[in-house]
DNA sequence: GCCGTTTTCGGCCCGACTGTTTTCAGTCG
């Protein structure tokens, strides 16, 4: 396999960003943009769905893009997005990106001044041409010789979704007890889940004559106002963080919290299912022409257009739709469906606490079994157990469990997988333990080929419960693996064992199209913290997050058993 | 370029704010 999803829709993107600039139709854009959205959350690779025939069946994709779906597959490349590279500067695309330049202002800046790129840019405001532009304000050229000056990376960075966690609920309870606020959410892409989010988005619901705008001001971690107007104001934190904040009156709360969570794509949908019923949505209710029908609760909105409420992270215009349509929506798993957690290190390896520590914040998080899993001896693994150490780290579990009430530990160990894939620990090692954790943590650059050969030997091993963060990606450091992912799947399913979600802010691994993937094929995921800490069973919260935007259920998670039904299941993986 | 409980042609989601304007286009979400 050599194009993936990714590629297809990196291709669709770029077309859509290319006729933008050439000032095409809207809606042509358009429809290349969702395209690849479609493309990008899919659970299965098109390149090996082998039907050139299906692609047309896809949402928004029809004769035209199924058969550019075809030719990338085939060729690996795409001879209009070629032609369009050779009418429009390629660097005049990364211009888009900056803020204030859209479409039109960078088609201005291509064809009356020749720029061709951000270098060319810099020179042309250094030299004073941009005065002459139309469009071209002394504040808007301001702002982009302040964004030309700093590094490119600097102004995209998007924050994990925990770490913007941190500043955002503070954020909330300052702008709940202003006076005269009723609610405040927050919204947009961290409502849904997602695992960064670019901004903050809040609302607020607050009654007329109610000045929040105006109490913005006393926020100590404000740092700028970038804009601020009656209903809305954007700015940033001391943190960097930027923050959409949006004010309605409460009898229009609920469909303000559904236009703001968005995603865009799924309320475009939305609102074209409204427009199809002679009805208006936006922000402020679903109308019939002046007369609003709903506005106040999120649910009556769903309900009214025919549709089952939609979980937040559900919104993404990935069958969501359709699902809702015939009630065939699952029901998500929840935090509170957790029973145990598979995957724990202690002070034995390269925890902070001890055995008795974590126990103890396993019970307070709410959990009845723990599996502790430290590492086995390899490489730079910092104090790695031998069998000997192992064995001895088992017989203080045994002590512990006998002075426990109700909770249960369960001995097990972190496995590597090594470069030929073999297992760091012997099979009589491992024998005695009743979960076996194997993960990569080591030659990430093997070709696709030869990773892939590495994890289906490991699988092949008689003591595996759990791949572990099974793609080894750490969030805005360092890419997944090349792995194909379908004979993984395949081979989990086989066994079978079970896919980890890792719920480390920085992991989050499996992702959801993964998880959507796993679910789809009747995989069952492990969601695990992989805590090395007490505070860190909360990592528990982003796995849970990002298995529900996988669409998985409570059946579709093995740690949501009881000990008692848990047991036969970890048993039935050893080979 | 897609698509059909108005439609195989003619539509395609909606509104706030800013900046550069003399009434609104462009950008953003």
């Amino acid at each position: 396999m050599s194009i993936h999803n990714a590629d297809i829709a990196a291709a669709f993107d770029e077309i859509a960003d290319l006729l933008s600039i050439q000032g095409a139709n809207a809606f042509r854009i358009r429809a290349y943009r969702r395209a690849a959205q479609t493309v990008r959350g899919l659970p299965h690779q098109l390149a090996e769905a082998g039907d050139s025939s299906a692609y047309a069946e896809l949402p928004g994709i029809g004769t035209d893009l199924a058969g550019k779906i075809a030719e990338i597959i085939a060729t690996g490349q795409l001879a209009a997005l070629r032609k369009l590279r050779s009418e429009v500067p390629p660097g005049l695309r990364e211009l888009l990106a900056l803020p204030g330049l859209g479409p039109a202002r960078v088609r201005a800046l291509g064809t009356v001044l020749k720029i061709k790129n951000r270098t060319d840019l810099r020179r042309a405001l250094a030299a004073g041409r941009l005065a002459s532009l139309r469009g071209f304000g002394s504040s808007l050229r301001a702002k982009l010789e302040s964004v030309l000056t700093r590094a490119p990376e600097a102004t995209a960075r998007r924050m994990p979704i925990a770490e913007a966690a941190e500043y955002a609920e503070p954020f909330r309870r300052f702008l709940a007890a202003l006076p005269g606020v009723e609610r405040v959410e927050i919204v947009g892409s961290y409502r849904r889940g997602r695992e960064t989010v670019g901004d903050l988005d809040l609302l607020v619901a607050a009654s007329a004559g109610v000045d929040v705008i105006g109490g913005l001001g006393a926020y100590a971690d404000l740092d700028t106002r970038t804009a601020s107007g009656r209903t809305k104001a954007s700015g940033v934190l001391r943190n960097g963080l930027q923050f959409d904040l949006r004010v309605v009156r409460p009898e229009s709360f609920g469909a303000a919290l559904q236009y703001f969570t968005g995603s865009k794509e799924h309320g475009i949908r939305l609102r074209q299912r409204a427009h199809a019923r002679g009805l208006k949505l936006s922000e402020y209710g679903l109308f019939h022409g002046s007369r609003r029908l709903f506005g106040r609760n999120e649910a009556q909105i769903y309900s009214a257009l025919g549709l089952a409420w939609i979980a937040p992270e559900l919104r993404e215009d990935r069958g969501e739709f359709e699902a809702a349509e015939h009630d065939m929506l699952p029901r998500l798993v929840e935090r509170a469906d957790l029973r145990g957690d598979l995957h724990v290190h202690t002070r034995a390896t390269d925890g902070s606490a001890s055995l008795e520590e974590m126990v103890a914040a396993a019970r307070a998080a709410g959990l009845s079994y723990v599996a502790i899993t430290d590492h086995s001896k390899y490489l730079g693994i910092v104090r790695g157990l031998d069998a000997q150490r192992l064995a001895r780290h088992c017989d203080a579990i045994d002590g512990l469990n006998e002075q426990l009430h109700g909770f249960t530990v369960l001995k097990g160990a972190e496995v590597d997988i090594l470069e030929d894939g073999r297992l760091a620990m012997s099979d009589a090692a491992l024998a005695p333990l009743d979960v076996i954790v194997v993960a990569i943590h080591s030659h990430f650059d093997l070709p696709e080929a030869k990773q892939t050969r590495r994890v289906l030997r490991a699988l092949e091993r008689p003591h595996v419960t759990i791949l572990a963060h099974p793609t080894g990606r750490l969030l805005g450091q360092r890419e997944s693996y090349a792995l194909d992912f379908e004979r993984v799947l395949a081979a989990v399913h086989e066994r079978p064992c079970y896919l980890e979600v890792n719920g480390q802010p920085l992991r989050l691994d499996l992702d959801d199209v993964h998880v959507k993937a796993a679910v789809e094929r009747g995989v069952p995921l492990a969601l695990d913290s992989d805590a090395h800490a007490i505070g860190q069973f909360a990592n528990l919260d982003g796995a849970v997050r990002q298995a529900r935007r996988g669409w998985a259920r409570k059946q579709d998670v093995l740690n949501t058993r009881s000990l008692a039904q848990l047991r036969p299941l970890l048993r039935a993986t050893r080979g």
